[in-house]
RNA sequence: GGCGCCUUAGCUCAGUCUGGUAGAACGUCAGUUUCAUGAGCUGAAGGUCCGGAGUUCAAAUCUCCGAGGCGCCA
């Protein structure tokens, strides 16, 4: 398991709007298992993107008058990519639907789907909502409108191609019920309930809408494009990745498309099917609801510009337990910012480089291990912790070795010895921030380099999550790693 | 309405499966240190474990009833 490839997606975002805070989250969370994943040896790929082809892209093109819709896509997909690069995503491929690629990806499972006779013409008549890009029933209606869009769905009566979805209902609840498939645990009876009720047939087109990708045996209708989206997770990668453990972590609100859905298109296909749909929560902001009528939602570029990427990345991971909801707070976050990362983090290696700086000119060498420091570090629980995507408490454990550290400087009164008895305490305390830097290069990679840097070592695996391995430490203290923001 | 979850310290939550003297972080207060970013370390205060009944030598934990909150239901 522990060699097996790795494919790690987050969704395609709509590109009706600049990247969120939301939509930060769900890619630095992908961003920290890839990365985490890449450091145990694993052959991972991370792949992201857009969803260029829904409705909603018209729209948001009308609205900022653009007169070509391609164009604002191609805009669009500027604005997303500058965000990753800010936040540090280190994704292995963007996908954008409107790629020829995709398109031809699409089009031929539609095609295949049609010729096994999983996908059959049929009449329809229903609510649709645009928000959604989904048929709505009136009893999910909160008077009379969308409860997640406030709008009011649009009766559409049509004629659409339809997918089986019934036809696999046995096989998908097999799969729901296998170890791992709906994470966290707690949503994995929701999605039984959902399927026991009975799946039926759903439309897999639209007719007459400019946008989109075509049936390819029916120039009058467009793919509907969840049905098309859904296929970015082959599209957008090589298929070897495919045969080893292959994880979707998307938002609460689509669970259900990742883990019925998809999993049914695929075994229509005959293709393989993922290991894991993890569904985050969603969190408020100062208490409340984001949402467009309030304003509240945050400028991602502004919050790095003020309290630095790497702030809002372990803010993000260590405030919000991963599934569950949470609060976004600018309190909380410069909360976390000065007490853990600067006084505890930062001050950890200021302190111990400061010392070794002054004492011994920056050179130490390898001394035995004191057991007292090294017995603190648990990494078979760190990587537990990550293997079960609680990065919230796998945060908490690192944090808890940096506070063992700054409690042995205390303990051993590093700073009263002469230079002969510190070296053996200075050695220890180096190689437990090599090891920190180490344990938080996912989620702060910025941190771990300049903290590399200062020690002069290159960047770690975690197999060198261990005392005893460099031999001689040449460090120069440089710049603070944090600055406080009052 | 159906299914599921939650209610424990000022706040956020763990502990409940497998019953045995109530836990963590943050916040508050006090002590201590001077290597370090006015940082660090140590300690203290703080709880009718939502209410009630039952089972048990013993219940935060198991069972039932009730109250409040939340999630999901093409």
């Amino acid at each position: 398991m522990a060699n097996k490839k790795l494919l790690i997606t987050t969704p395609i975002y709509y590109i009706n709007a600049e990247p969120t805070i939301g939509s930060s989250y769900t890619t630095i969370s992908v961003d920290v298992l890839a990365r985490w994943n890449r450091l145990t040896g694993r052959d991972v790929f991370f792949l992201t993107g857009l969803d260029e082809n829904s409705s909603k892209t018209v729209e948001s093109a009308k609205e900022r008058k653009y007169s070509s819709i391609q164009k604002y896509a191609d805009d669009m997909a500027k604005e997303w990519i500058g965000t990753w690069k800010i936040l540090n995503i280190s994704y292995d491929n963007f996908i954008r639907t409107t790629s020829k690629k995709h398109k031809d990806f699409a089009q031929k499972y539609f095609n295949k789907a049609y010729k096994d006779g999983d996908i059959y013409f049929g009449d329809y008549e229903g609510l649709y909502c645009y928000g959604c890009e989904d048929f709505k029933r009136e009893i999910d209606l909160k008077d009379g409108s969308c409860p997640y869009h406030k709008k009011k769905p649009t009766k559409v009566k049509e004629k659409n191609y339809f997918f089986r979805l019934s036809k696999y209902q046995k096989e998908v609840l097999k799969l729901i019920n296998s170890k791992n498939f709906v994470l966290p645990s707690f949503r994995r009876k929701e999605i039984i309930n959902f399927i026991e009720q009975g799946l039926t047939d759903i439309s897999v087109s639209r007719p007459n809408l400019k946008w989109g990708i075509d049936v390819p045996f029916d120039k009058t209708q467009k793919i509907w494009t969840w049905y098309d989206a859904l296929y970015n997770y082959y599209s957008g990668v090589d298929k070897k990745y495919w045969k080893g453990e292959v994880v979707h972590v998307v938002g609460k609100d689509i669970q259900k498309f990742h883990s019925v859905i998809w999993p049914a298109m695929l075994l229509s296909a005959k293709e393989d099917l993922p290991t894991t749909v993890f569904s985050h929560g969603f969190f408020t902001i100062n208490g409340q609801k984001i949402s467009k009528s309030l304003g509240n939602n945050i400028e991602v570029g502004k919050l790095c510009e003020k309290y630095s990427v790497d702030a809002l990345r372990y803010f993000l991971m260590r405030e919000i337990p991963f599934g569950q909801d949470g609060d976004f707070s600018e309190e909380g976050l410069k909360s976390r910012l000065n007490n853990e990362l600067a006084n505890e983090l930062g001050n950890l290696v200021s302190r111990v480089l400061s010392i070794a700086g002054k004492k011994l000119k920056g050179n130490v060498s390898k001394q035995t291990i004191d057991k007292r420091l090294s017995s603190k570090l648990n990494i078979k629980n760190i990587s537990k912790l990550m293997e079960n995507y609680e990065l919230h408490n796998a945060l908490g454990e690192i944090m808890k070795f940096v506070g063992e550290c700054n409690k042995y400087v205390n303990d051993q009164k590093v700073w009263e010895k002469s230079e002969k008895e510190l070296e053996k305490d200075l050695y220890n305390l180096l190689e437990g921030i090599r090891i920190i830097s180490i344990l938080f290069y996912s989620f702060i990679p910025e941190t771990s380099e300049k903290i590399n840097k200062q020690l002069n070592v290159k960047e770690g695996k975690i197999k060198d999550c261990k005392f005893g391995i460099v031999n001689k430490y040449k460090i120069k203290k440089g710049e603070l790693l944090f600055k406080k923001v009052n």
